[in-house]
DNA sequence: CCATCTTTGTGCACACGTTCACAAAGACAT
DNA sequence: ATGTCTTTGTGAACGTGTGCACAAAGATGG
């Protein structure tokens, strides 16, 4: 544990903003569909709009990888999947574990989307010994007790945990112990982490809950000339009620 | 094409920071969790270190709602998890309707982290008229034609798609026009809605080819010695034969 | 070979987000 | 009451991200 940095630098990596390094899989997705159909070249402007998009922004982003366009014509698809394709290191192959094999693990597992851009899922995880050998995805399940084995054997630098919350950090602390580097966290938990480790957080209710907020806005914009009640159903809970604005509850910070 | 606005003006929401909105479910989060240990009261730095975020940051972010704390003593945690959760809508109920009973939409539905904080499943729909009423998680899966009933009959405003791409788009615009303001798109594309709608994108590949950039980065970094060039560098973790790394296509932008 | 037209690449200004650092506010002991 | 100690709330500096607007680069046609 190194005392000198930060937390989490953000790694400003190297040149390329992070924010740039997000769009990078979007114009892959797009830019493959074209390659798909065929199209030879695609304007920043076409691009942008598929990708969802300001066109500025993706001609700013692509600054940072090189100039690999041409003026009055536009991209060459298949040139821009390579670099693109190169820069996020999807040239070569990334093997991934996934530990926690319930809904979610199996959904992982059978989600193609991994295994069509450079990543295969080297092997299923469970701590459940009942799971072990059931075949997942076409993949047998392995014991919590095989991890370590797994890791080095395969050379996994990349774990999934789709655990439930309170084995995550356990999960966590035995995948980075093994050699694992970057991780993709599932479990509603702040993971903790050695300097050096990536985690990236994926939280599903979080999402919820950042869209009820923006819900309960547009709720409240729409009924400011209507009568002062809300029309959707008031959920009490432990009946503090929800009365209106002054109505808090009993409870002040002392 | 409605793709209406380009950019978001939901930044603009009521003073609240959007960044600060998507940190108030992680501050709540770790809340109840002292909630649930019973612990009275908490420091800025406490809950900013179980939050995962800079204590600093999330004074300001706590601003935003007003000045809840006290100074000296900390913020009452009881308090606090109720001003956020009104703050984000969580005080009432929010029915939402999950289209695509896969295996994400399946982990979906069983993901207890929705019903937990103000979500219900009002219902879940797919279009495969086989596994109409076969329950899952509890409730029977309803077909496709359902929806527009279902979303009208139950006040659903908050609709999340779980199904193939191909079929995102069209159950996107079923959903907009059956009333739903708000998605949550875990399908690989990118949905066009009209001005008023909100969507929020999950993307499980997004995810793991960032980690993969950060990864390439830190092997790169790690076996290089000279950088001369923006290199290939290729390290991975096999054998490294995975075919075509040298002959790429070499295809110059013409 | 020149004129025109298209589209990239980028300088610049602005908005947003983060972090520091510190005064103000209150608790608590004496 | 008064002083000390803790912790909030926030002004200000800084860094990052976004979008406009335009010059430069190259294609295309006569």
């Amino acid at each position: 544990m190194a005392t000198g940095r930060t937390h989490r630098p953000a790694t400003r990596s190297r040149g390329i903003p992070e924010a740039t390094v997000a769009r990078l899989p979007l114009y892959l997705r797009a830019l493959t569909a074209l390659s798909e159909r065929s199209v030879p070249t695609v304007s920043s402007e076409e691009l942008a709009a598929a990708a969802g998009v300001n066109s500025a922004k993706l001609r700013k982003d692509f600054s940072y990888l090189g100039s690999y366009g041409t003026r009055g014509v536009g991209y060459d698809v298949e040139y821009l999947v390579y670099q693109i394709s190169r820069e996020l290191g999807l040239t070569q192959d990334w093997p991934v574990v996934i530990v926690g094999i319930g809904n979610l693990g199996a959904a992982l597992a059978n989600y193609g989307g991994f295994a069509s851009r450079g990543f295969r899922v080297a092997a299923l995880i469970d701590a459940d010994p009942s799971m072990a050998g059931k075949p997942v995805a076409g993949l047998p399940v392995k014991h919590t007790d095989e991890l370590e084995a797994i890791i080095e054997d395969n050379g996994v630098s990349i774990g999934v945990i789709a655990t439930p919350a309170g084995a995550a950090q356990q999960v966590c602390d035995r995948l980075v112990a093994a050699g694992v580097t970057s991780i993709l966290n599932f479990a509603p938990t702040v993971l903790t982490v050695p300097d050096g480790v990536d985690v990236r957080k994926v939280d599903l209710s979080i999402e919820l809950q950042i869209l009820a907020f923006h819900e309960q806005r547009k709720a409240g914009e729409e009924a400011m000339a209507a009568p002062a009640s809300p029309a959707p159903a008031v959920r009490g809970g432990t009946g503090g009620g929800k009365g209106p604005d002054g109505d808090v509850p009993a409870v002040m910070p002392a």
